[in-house]
DNA sequence: AGATGTGAAGCGGTTCACAGCT
DNA sequence: AGCTGTGAACCGCTTCACATCT
């Protein structure tokens, strides 16, 4: 398969898909192209690939149930291991197959399951100490779903999704092509 | 307030958001620092502030029952105006306050809402179709969810987000750490 | 003194364009 | 002839550093 089909099935360009296999050293043949189940064994190696990383979300309120049934999840290699909520109401619980653990429970939790990975989907004034007992639990690495400036020491990856913000984005550039394109028109005069 | 108090709350570069607000005419005064209430109207402005932006979700599931109560929106001035689903079994039922409308409903709903937006929360392979529906409904900003390609004509703005490979990345970069470098000292070597 | 506003440099990533291999 | 591999240009954004103003 060429880089030019691989790029038009990934929506990219292809000189991007050429350049990035070449730094996986997933290289191809020049005149043919690339080979399938080479690319895929290489990929998933460098992308850690065999052995799955365990999940742990905190917070179980709409944003956290639908997380936690999420497939793209699984079929990523992140099985959802463990959910966590600070509300002792909803602690014991059965979503999705598993039981709400309380926040006291969250390092045995993650050392029995074997977790790397933590989601924060709280509200956003929960969302920092959420991080803090995921760190202190030895999770390294935290994907936050809650809208609001988390801190996390160096050695601990943070990664932000801000659904809100995606919108806005959009709300934006919706705003810039029908208004007479205020910002720029403002900058050139 | 100063640029770098608003940087420190922010989570970012004092210069950076010197540099931005300058862009936006957002302009502080020198020794003293920014206005807040200007800064406030002045961004609001750029930002399309003063009109909501009605949104419609296609597709309630996990994820667009989340996304329906997700009191973010609202506050960011994009208030949830209508739900649609091809489930006819889901159809008519009350989410969040709201009516669950059949795809066929979908060019009545958006002239009856004024909506702007859409946001694509159905599997992979019905997306397409979804975004397909809202752009000949007249949407011409979509915020996608689902993890698949999706094409839209030029004129309509689509955003991706993917929450496998949010965690994908995170993944990688544990990966990384915790082997001997793989891929840089590949490339090294 | 203290903060802004902004050229200039830096950086990561993308795209072009074409030499080089099969 | 066709497709890869990659230097070079490009682009948007971030950060530095400092002249400038209050």
């Amino acid at each position: 398969m060429s880089s030019v089909e691989l790029a038009d099935l990934a929506g990219v360009n292809a000189a991007n898909v050429r350049k990035d296999l070449s730094y996986l050293h997933a290289h191809g043949t020049r005149g043919v192209g690339y080979d399938v189940d080479h690319l895929i064994t290489e990929i998933s190696l460098v992308l850690g690939g065999d052995e799955p990383n365990p999940v742990i979300i905190m917070g179980v309120g709409n944003l956290g149930r639908a997380l936690s049934s999420y497939d793209g999840f699984v079929a990523g290699g992140f099985p959802v291991a463990g959910l966590v909520d600070a509300d002792p109401t909803v602690v014991g619980r059965r979503i999705a197959g598993k039981v709400v653990r309380a926040v006291d429970d969250l390092e045995a939790l993650v050392t029995e399951t074997g977790s790397t990975v933590g989601i924060v989907a709280t509200p956003a004034h929960a969302a920092q100490e959420a991080a803090n007992r995921l760190v202190a639990a030895g999770i390294r690495s935290i994907l936050n779903f809650a809208p609001a400036v988390v801190v996390v020491p160096g050695q601990v990856d943070l990664r932000q999704v801000d659904l809100a913000t995606e919108l806005q984005i959009l709300g934006y550039h919706q705003h810039r092509r029908s208004d007479a394109d205020p910002i720029m028109s403002r900058v050139a005069g």
